[in-house]
Formats: structure tokens, sequence, C-alpha cells
DNA sequence: GTATAAAACTAACAATTGTTAGTTTTGTTA
DNA sequence: TAACAAAACTAACAATTGTTAGTTTTATAC
């Protein structure tokens, strides 16, 4: 309905007005601004400042849930479902990349049941990560380095995507997939 | 002077609270309730919000802007000047990984002078870091892979050692320095 | 062209913000 | 103990914050 569209609408500038200053620094004012109306008006659409945090953050991190998800019930070989997590990464990132700065910058300021339900989501897909890790180990595709440095380097790469591919302009998904698994994981085996 | 060492002790606990909230989500009264004070005493030590946030940011900066160019100037191999500068990483997080925090996050919020002079210093680093690894590649020590993917993935690893450090317990800085050198660089050879 | 719903507006609120002014307390030195 | 500086305090300010209430404009359907 045209109610949604408009609330989408909302919270596609204010991700872009989080991404710049951080959700704090970001009033209603200055999003109401960026959307040529009055800060009253945007109540309209959506209910409080605090649910466009959260309709960002939620729907990112269920994404990268449910992908996790998939390819952890995969029946891939480590290395692959390595691979899989890194493609599903740069996906996320090429479709939403201005709602990944509040996902990785202002999750804490999340409230109550949000933000438990989003620590769960991404202690979940920590661990998800860590198991294949090891279990790439066990295989003896990954080479034995300590357990704690490969899923920390690989995930912060992954996490910080959303800050260096928008300013590359001439690199398509595929390429970067193919050279950040090249840079990423021939290393490691 | 003990006025230093109280400003000292000021800084020291904001750059713990921006760690925790962002610059902009902790208040002067926050901030005064953590040294145990009310929020008007605090500008017997400064003289602004700014002032505390410039102070841990600049310095910082400074920090790795010297230790790059003794690097810069030396005349090892490039292998070797990126390990000095994964040890650098881990030397500055190890003694102020508080005040990363609002280098990495909240530098967007310093004020003109201060905001070009860092993004000056930050500008310069990661040249610098740029061409230490094409003359890498150009002398055959490090795999022709993608220039900026490899800048990126290694610098986006070594900015967030803040966040992860403190985590981990039981890691001497030596152990880590080699094991990270490992993971970041030998995929790279 | 009137009715209806969507979406904007004006005006205001109570709370919170960084900061200042002026005063009192604390601790040290002669 | 008198003097002095360091560091705390109380009280208040002007500006800004997210949000609400009530009203008007705009666009759509009959």
């Amino acid at each position: 309905m045209k109610q949604e569209s408009r609330k989408q609408e909302i919270v596609n500038a204010a991700a872009i007005l989080f991404k710049e200053k951080g959700y704090s620094a970001v009033t209603m004012r200055d999003l109401a601004t960026a959307m040529g109306i009055k800060a009253a008006s945007l109540y309209n659409h959506i209910q409080s400042k605090q649910e466009i945090l959260s309709t960002i953050i939620i729907e990112l991190a269920e994404e990268f849930t449910t992908g996790m998800n998939q390819i952890v019930n995969s029946d891939h070989s480590a290395i692959q479902k390595l691979e899989n997590i890194i493609s599903l990464h740069i996906d996320v990132t090429l479709r939403n990349s201005d709602g990944l700065a509040s996902l990785n910058n202002d999750w804490m300021h999340l409230e109550e049941d949000n933000l438990l339900y989003f620590e769960k989501m991404r202690n979940d897909y920590e661990e998800n990560f860590r198991q294949i890790v090891i279990s790439g180990v066990n295989t003896n595709e990954i080479k034995p380095n300590n357990i704690e440095i490969i899923v920390f380097s690989t995930l912060s790469t992954l996490r910080t995507l959303y800050l260096w591919y928008p300013k590359q302009k001439n690199i398509e998904a595929d390429i970067l997939k193919k050279d950040m698994i090249s840079v990423l994981l021939k290393g490691l085996v």
C-alpha cells in the first residue's frame, strides 16, 4: 500500500543520514528536511525514531540469519561454505549498504526486546561462522592458525564492506566475489 | 601538573563512554556521573565536549602518522614494512583501545580544523599503505590480486582490532602479532 | 463536485542538551 | 592559622530534542 512505500522512503533516507552521522546525531528535523517536509509530518508514517532504527537493523540481521542458516544446513565443504558466506555479505552490501552502517555502529541504541533479539542473532551468526572454520581445520581444508584470529579477521573485513564498496565505482559483484574469496581464503588454505 | 592528570582522567573516562554509546549519545552529565562529580565541574578541567573528542582522536591519529612515517622511511622490504604496520596497530590498540573507538566511529564529529587535519592524516596513511602494497606487487613479494581489495581487507581488520582484542583474555602481544602476520600476510604472498 | 483518505501543515509541550556565572569546599604551603 | 589555588558545588540559561494535538491541503473515487 502507499503508506508502506512512503514509510520505506523515510527509512531509506534515514539510513543515509544515520550512515553519515550516526543515529544519535540525526534529528527528526534533519530527516524531515531531507524528505522535504516538516518533522511532525513524519509521524503520519512512522511511530517513532526508534522504530526507524529497528526497521533498518532487524530486517538486515534477519537477512543474514536466513542466509547463514541455509549455508549451515547445506552439505558443502567448509571452504565452499565460507565462499557462500562471502557471497552473502557482498549481496547484502550491494542491496543495502546504507543500512549496514546502522547495523554495525548503532545496534546498541536498539531498545529492550529488539536489542536482545539482535544480540542473539549476532551471537548465533558468529558461532555458526566459528563452527564452520573449526570443521574446516578438522578436515585439513584450513591451516590450523588461531581460530579466533581467523574468524575475527575475516568477519571484520566482511562487516566493513559497506564502507568501502560504494567508493569503488568500476567493480562488479562477480569480480568482487572472486577477488575477495582469493584474498580472504587462499591465504588460509 | 595535577591539572593535566585530572584532565586525562576525564578524557579516559570519556573514551570508555564514547566506545559504548558513541560521542553524540554521551552527555556531559553521563560523563560527570562516571567521574563521580557534577557536570559543571568538568569545565574546571576541559574547555568543551568537543575538546575531549579531539584530544582523543588527534593524539591517536598522530601516533599512527608518526609510526607510518618511520616505516615508510625505512629500507625494509614491502613485506617487512607490512609486518611493521601490523605491529604498529597492535601496539596502539593495546595502549588505547577505548580511544580507537572514537577514532573509527566518531571522527566525523570533529569540527573544522581538526576534521580537516584528521582527514588529511587518514588519507596520507591509506596512501602510504597502498604504495607499500604496490611496491610489494612490483617486486613479486605480493601476489598480484586487486590492490584495493588487499588494502581494504587488511586495513579493515587492523582498524577493527580495538573491538576484538579486549575480549581475548589469554593472548599476548607477541603471539598476536605473529598470528596476525600469518593470517593477514601469508595468504598474500 | 462532493466525499474520503492520505499527507502535509502550524503550534506547542516537557525534557534534555552543553555551557556559564558565581560560590563553597578541599587540600597544601608558609 | 592564614593564604591560595585547585576542584568541587548550586542554579540557571538558551537552544535543541522527540513528540503530540489539532488543522489544512492534496489527491482519488464515486
